[in-house]
DNA sequence: ACTTACATGTAACGAGTTACATGATTGC
DNA sequence: GCAATCATGTAACTCGTTACATGTAAGT
């Protein structure tokens, strides 16, 4: 059975309580954001793949064709099992940090321009979990998850916002430097 | 022509000096530690593209049945017209935020062990960057690399180090956030 | 009526890893 | 002589995205 790391995924959402497809994906998306992201082309065969083994079940949802997911007691152990596994290390492969690294092909310029691009998206970041951590909170507010459901999630929002401030101070600090390259650059070539 | 992300790549160090496909490899995995990786079945099929469209031009090398590729000047344009396109966002995929999201269907002393990982390779990858920074120096004081190039090379070598020091800052927040769950847990059943 | 969001699914393609097969050179 | 490292390459397999096809329901 492929993929197990999908059906971590769409069962974890599931544990939480009864979704679409559609919905789990969703939660995924807005909820996990910047460091989670599954496609519908990956969802669906996991969720058939799932209810071929009885790890999860279907209901007749609201919508005529819409079909509400839970979780079976199988799936919960399923669940805990593939929790205890060591997450797979993601391979890491940041174009940024590779055009930068091979700087001096592009110059100092064009240099800044890929770090001024990746500052943005940090701070795209953080507006958007800070849009999580109010949508948590709301969450938490009218039931719809518990207080250490909400802590753990907390937790996650967290992360991200201490990666995107680093890239932050990163980005700034990176970019005083091109800024000294250039000159220097422009030193030389007067010269 | 497919994976034009293995090409860059592959191009960029061959920027830097000619090499082989092995030492191409070898530089990848060791000088962009962390933000970057090819594997050899990756590397190859890239090389053969890359020659059959004139972009590397191959000499034999000291070592029978190796060869030593290099840049030719299209081979340098073409670099700077895949430099130039913005970098493809990674997927991101962090399988231990995504455990730790749904941290309650495991525990807190499980998510402390999750965090408390996450921690050491934070810890390994400072030591690693550390290295990288001496190898970089060394470089440049032999004149393997310029002034410049050693530059480029150590700003990213100080996003992984930003990134890490945040990842080791976010754990022990996160760590002390999980040992009040803890207690609170136990609060809680022995009640 | 029309647009937007909800909802499900598949097929083709692209990209990447792993495992395997093979052999040369260097240092001990 | 033997192990480690250097070196090249291929095939099978996994994973994942994109694009397409299809249809329902709710809001305006």
């Amino acid at each position: 059975m492929p993929s197990s790391q999908t059906e971590l995924a769409v069962l974890a959402v599931l544990s939480i309580r009864p979704a679409t497809g559609y919905a789990i994906r969703a939660t995924l998306a807005e909820r996990l954001t910047g460091f989670w992201s599954e496609s519908f082309g990956q969802i669906y065969p996991a969720i058939s793949r799932l209810q071929a083994a009885g790890l999860v079940v279907a209901d007749d949802g609201a919508r005529s064709g819409s079909v509400v997911l839970s979780l079976t007691d199988t799936g919960r152990d399923h669940l805990l099992d593939l929790l205890r596994t060591p997450p797979v290390p993601a391979r890491p492969r940041n174009g940024t940090l590779l055009r930068l690294f091979f700087g001096q092909v592009q110059g100092p310029e064009a240099c800044a321009a890929l770090v001024a691009g990746a500052r943005q998206r940090a701070e795209d970041q953080l507006a958007e979990l800070a849009a999580v951590r109010v949508a948590v909170e709301a969450e938490r507010a009218d039931g719809g998850i518990d207080d250490d459901q909400a802590c753990y999630q907390l937790m996650t929002v967290s992360a991200g916002e201490h990666s995107a401030r680093a890239a932050l101070a990163w980005a700034d600090e990176t970019l005083a430097g091109l800024t000294r390259l250039t000159e220097r650059t422009r030193a030389r070539t007067s010269r």
